[in-house]
DNA sequence: ATTAGTTGTAAGTGATTACTCACTTTTTTA
DNA sequence: TAAAAAAGTGAGTAATCACTTACAACTAAT
């Protein structure tokens, strides 16, 4: 009836992002997840095996959001979708991207993955189709700057995002 | 002749944020400082007291960075010294930058000091002051991207931050 | 020179850690 | 249905954790 694998992949994402990664004991995800401590190695070979799995998941997804904002070619449309894959971060996904930047801002080894890279080089494109002159300085900041308000979004510090997200595209006047 | 409480300050710092708060052990920072792990206890009463102490540190800085900016009023120039206090980091201080977003991204109760309040009013009074019909989502909008860059470059990913820089002083027309 | 206060150390402390292992129970397959 | 494989348990394990304590060395003032 009740899926073992899946209750401790949910309680240890919780937990990694609510106490931290190095702060949760493999006892209190079995704990949690109403399972036997054992049965975390069982399925996972071990906590950074777990950690691993959490994060490959969400970037499976995420690799999925990408190849579809990239998969435009319009630049103007690519834009819009490409704002929007920001802002429209479903609530359940939100723990993901604090896991993310919880790792991110311990390992120093973190490097970018797959779908980040393709999304960066799909901003450049689009720049540059777009015209403008100091492209690649525009796609950096536009990166960033949707950056930085993801984190906020996900962190809840954001009231309303709507009225920002029609301002970030007013700003590039689309 | 060796100040060892800044020995202590210095290691722990570096260690927090190669390898995470809860990933360094007292013993760890003892030896890599070059000091007895009692003697950490004896200056901080607490391994939190020490996280605390070099957080503090870091936001007693940055009340007298933004105290400069929020002093002045002629707003362009608010704006223009509000974006350099986001590009002007010391790389001393990167560390800091780095122990905060590691620590925020972990607790949960972590609440804005008193330093990154006074700058967003300081933000809000700004587009308000230079007639900005919707100046709230302006202050909200321009506040993250900012912290997004900044999270970008004590990260070491922004390449040219001078040219990213201007950039965001000519999307405001300054 | 004696005292008092501070700074420092080494060797502990019990608690907690990630993980293992011998075993039982459930599910799948032949 | 029997056997094999997979899923699950609970009681371990050595290692490491933050922190304490008893004591020594240094510093400064009387």
């Amino acid at each position: 009836m009740i899926d073992r694998k899946e209750k401790i992949v949910q309680a240890s994402m919780q937990l990694f992002v609510e106490r931290g990664f190095h702060n949760t004991s493999t006892r209190i995800i079995a704990e949690e997840a109403g399972v036997s401590e054992g049965l975390i190695f069982r399925h996972f070979r071990s906590k950074d095996t777990l950690l691993h799995f959490l994060l490959q998941q969400g970037a499976d997804e995420m690799y999925q959001a990408v190849a579809e904002v990239i998969s435009e070619h319009e630049p103007k449309v690519f834009f819009s979708k490409l704002v929007d894959s920001f802002f429209d971060i479903p609530s359940d996904r939100f723990d993901y991207w604090r896991l993310r930047s919880q790792i991110q801002s311990i390992r120093t080894e973190w490097e970018s993955e797959e779908w980040e890279r393709y999304l960066r080089e799909g901003v450049l494109r689009m720049f540059k189709e777009m015209g403008f002159s100091k492209f690649e300085h525009e796609a950096e900041l536009l990166y960033q700057s949707l950056s930085g308000i993801r984190d906020g979004i996900v962190r809840g510090q954001i009231h309303e995002p709507e009225a920002l997200r029609e301002l970030v595209k007013k700003k590039y006047r689309l």
